[in-house]
DNA sequence: GAAACAACCGAAAACGTTTTCGATTTTTAA
DNA sequence: TTAAAAATCGAAAACGTTTTCGGTTGTTTC
C-alpha cells in the first residue's frame, strides 16, 4: 500500500529527485527525452503529489473554511452548494462548521479553522455576534475573509449582502399595493443587522404611505421558528383582529403564520395578506401559496467565494488588499398568500 | 505575522526542539522545571503546532471527506449535520463534496479527497452508481469507508442504513389498514437499493393482504422532484381513476402529488390517501398534512461517523477490521393524508 | 581555438514537526 | 567510594515536496 513519491521514480530513472518535480511542473530547464520518461512513469505508478507534503513548503492548504448558523436551512443550504461548486471549479475543497447560532461555538470553530490553517474563511455571523476577538484575531492573522448575510457593518472586510432594507420595502409596499392598511411585521433578533434592516424598510414602507408606525404591532423572534410563527400568529389575531397584512422575517416563520391562521379559519390572503422572505423551497407547496422575497441564495455562495479568492490571490502576491462588498438583486415573487381578491 | 514554532521556543529558552516538543505532548523525559517553562512560554506565544507539518510527520489530517447527491435536501442536511457533529467532538473536520447523482462527478469527487488523503470518507451513492473503480480505489487502498442511506451491497464496507423493506411494507400496511385497496406506487430510480427495497416492501404488505400486484401502478421516478410528483399525480388519476392510495417514494415528490390533487380537486385522504417516506419539515406544514415514514437522519450521521472513527482507530493500530453493518429504526408517522374517515 | 552562451541537471536547504536512540548527568544502592 | 540505576536531555533522521543556485556538458560565434 505504498505511495509512489518523487524518490521512487527518480530512483528508478537514474536521476534526481528535483529533476523529476521539474519535469512535472514543466519547469523549461529539463529535456524533452527526460521530461517524457518522467511523466509516462508518473503516469503508470499513478503518482499524486502528498498533499501534506506540499501544503508545509506552500504553506497553503487549498481548502478553505465556511462557517454558518444552520446547515439544516433551506437559505444556507444554497448558499453552502453555490460556494462547494465555485470552490472545486478553482481547486479548492471545503469545510463546513455550524455555530447553532451560539457565540461561544462560533469562536471555537474560528480557532478551529486557524489551527488547520485553511487559506481563506467564509461566513454568516451567529446572532449573538459581533466585532469580537475572534474576528479581529482573523483580520490580524491577514487570514482571507468574506462576510455573507448576516454581517457585522463593523467589521472590515469584503461582504456578500442584499439590500435587506429596501427588499423589506418592496415587501411591505406589496402588501399595501394589494389594500392592507394596517400591518404586522415579525421581525428578527434585536442584534443581526438584516433582521435591523428588515424592520427598517417594514417602518419605511409604512412612512412612505402615511401609514402610522406603531410598535404594538412588531413581534420580535428569538430563535426564527416555526413555532415562533404560529405563537405569533395567535397573538396578532389576539390583540389585534383588525390587522390585514403581515410582514414575516422569513419563510420558515410566515408558514407558522399560516398554519395557525388555517387552523382558526382566517382567511389568507383576504382577510390577512401574509408575505415571507428568502423563497423557501416550501413557501410554493403550501397552501395558500406564500408571498415572498427571492434571495438568490446560490449566488451569494458564488460571490462570497469568487471575493474570498481574490483576497487569497492578492495576498499570495503580496499586494495589500482592499476588501469589496458585492449587493445581489431580490426580487417580489407574488404568489396567493398576498392576492387579495377584495379589499 | 510570523507564526511562533518550536524551533523559537527552544531557542528563547536555550534548550532543543526535541525538548520542547515532548513537554509539549507530556512525554515523561523531562524535568518539571522545564515543562513548566515551555508551556509557560508557549501560552504567552500563542504556540499552535503547524498542522501541514504535524499532517506531514503523523500522516493524518484529523480530516474526513463526505460525498452526498445534494446538499439542499432535508434528509442529507440532517444527515451533514450530525457527521459535522460527531466528527467535531472527536477532534475530526469534514470535507463536503457533491455527486449530483452522477457518476462522473462521483469519481472525481472521491479522486479529489484520496488526494487530500483524508484520514476517511463518509458517502451515499449517486444513482448511477455501484461498484465501480472509483470505490474499489478506496478500498484497496484502505481508506476507512463508510456508507450510509443509498449503499451497495456489493460493496464491502461499515453501513448505516435503514430496513426500507420493512418501512415500506409498514407504510403500505398503514394505508390498507386505513381502508385502501387499490395502492399505487411511485417508486425511485431502478438502481438504488433503497428504491428496489421499498418497492418490494410495497409488493410484499400487497402480498400479506392478499391483494394482487399490478405493475400499471407502478411509477418511476428519474430524478426524484416536485414536478414529478405533480406529473405521476396527473397519470395516475387519469388512467386508475380508482386508486384510492398511493405510497410515495419520498416526501418531496408526495408533496408534488398532494399539490395536484389540491389543484384538482380530488379528496386526501377520503378519496385517496398518500404516504411519503422520510418525514422532511415541510411534510407537517402542507395542507393535508402529510403522513411519513420517519428516518432518524441525524442518527445516522452520528453512526456513520461513530463507524469511521472505529475505522480510522483500528486500521492505525495495524490491526484488520472487520466491518459493521448498523440499522437504525424508523417509525410511520400519521398524519391527516392517510386518515380516511369514510371507507 | 577560445570565449560566450544555452541547455540540462542535481545538491542542498527549507518547510516544522515527531520520535528514536544514545549521551550525559544525577541519584540511589552497596 | 564506586557501580548501577534513574532522570533528563539533544542529535539526527524522517515525512515528501519545492526552489535556488551552481555545475557540467554541449553548442555557437568570431
Amino acid at each position: 500500500m505504498k505511495e509512489t513519491t518523487l524518490k521512487e521514480i527518480a530512483e528508478t530513472l537514474g536521476i534526481s529527485i528535483t529533476t523529476v518535480s521539474k519535469a512535472l511542473k514543466n519547469y523549461p530547464d529539463v529535456s524533452d527525452k527526460t521530461r517524457k520518461a518522467v511523466l509516462k512513469l508518473a503516469e503508470e505508478l499513478h503518482f499524486t503529489p502528498n498533499s501534506f507534503a506540499v501544503n508545509l513548503r506552500t504553506k497553503e492548504s487549498k481548502t478553505i473554511g465556511l462557517i454558518i448558523p444552520e446547515v439544516v436551512h433551506h437559505f444556507f443550504s444554497n448558499v453552502i452548494n453555490g460556494i462547494i461548486a465555485e470552490a472545486e471549479k478553482n481547486g479548492y475543497l471545503v469545510i463546513i462548521l455550524q455555530s447553532n447560532e451560539s457565540l461561544e461555538l462560533e469562536k471555537k470553530q474560528v480557532a478551529l479553522l486557524i489551527n488547520k490553517r485553511v487559506d481563506g474563511i467564509i461566513m454568516s455571523l451567529s446572532n449573538e455576534s459581533n466585532n469580537d476577538f475572534h474576528i479581529q484575531e482573523i483580520l490580524q492573522k491577514e487570514i482571507p475573509f468574506v462576510q455573507f448575510d448576516k454581517i457585522s457593518k463593523l467589521i472590515p472586510s469584503s461582504k456578500v449582502i442584499i439590500n435587506d432594507r429596501k427588499a423589506a420595502m418592496e415587501a411591505v409596499q406589496h402588501l399595501i399595493d394589494k389594500g392592507c392598511r394596517k400591518i404586522a411585521h415579525i421581525r428578527g433578533p434585536e442584534n443581526p443587522q438584516n433582521a435591523i434592516d428588515r424592520f427598517l424598510g417594514y417602518k419605511k414602507a409604512l412612512e412612505n404611505n402615511g401609514i402610522p408606525y406603531d410598535s404594538k404591532l412588531v413581534y420580535t423572534c428569538k430563535n426564527v421558528t416555526f413555532e415562533e410563527g404560529l405563537a405569533f400568529a395567535k397573538q396578532i389575531s389576539e390583540e389585534h383582529a383588525d390587522v390585514d397584512g403581515v410582514f414575516v422575517i422569513t419563510d420558515l416563520v410566515a408558514v407558522g403564520v399560516l398554519a395557525y391562521f388555517n387552523e382558526i379559519g382566517i382567511e389568507v390572503p383576504n382577510q390577512i395578506a401574509v408575505i415571507g422572505f428568502s423563497n423557501w423551497f416550501m413557501s410554493q407547496v403550501i397552501t395558500p401559496k406564500l408571498s415572498t422575497v427571492d434571495q438568490p441564495s446560490y449566488e451569494m455562495g458564488v460571490q462570497a467565494f469568487t471575493l474570498l479568492l481574490e483576497e487569497i490571490l492578492c495576498r499570495k502576491e503580496g499586494k495589500i488588499f482592499s476588501s469589496k462588498t458585492i449587493e445581489l438583486e431580490t426580487k417580489i415573487i407574488e404568489r396567493d398568500s398576498s392576492l387579495k381578491t377584495q379589499i
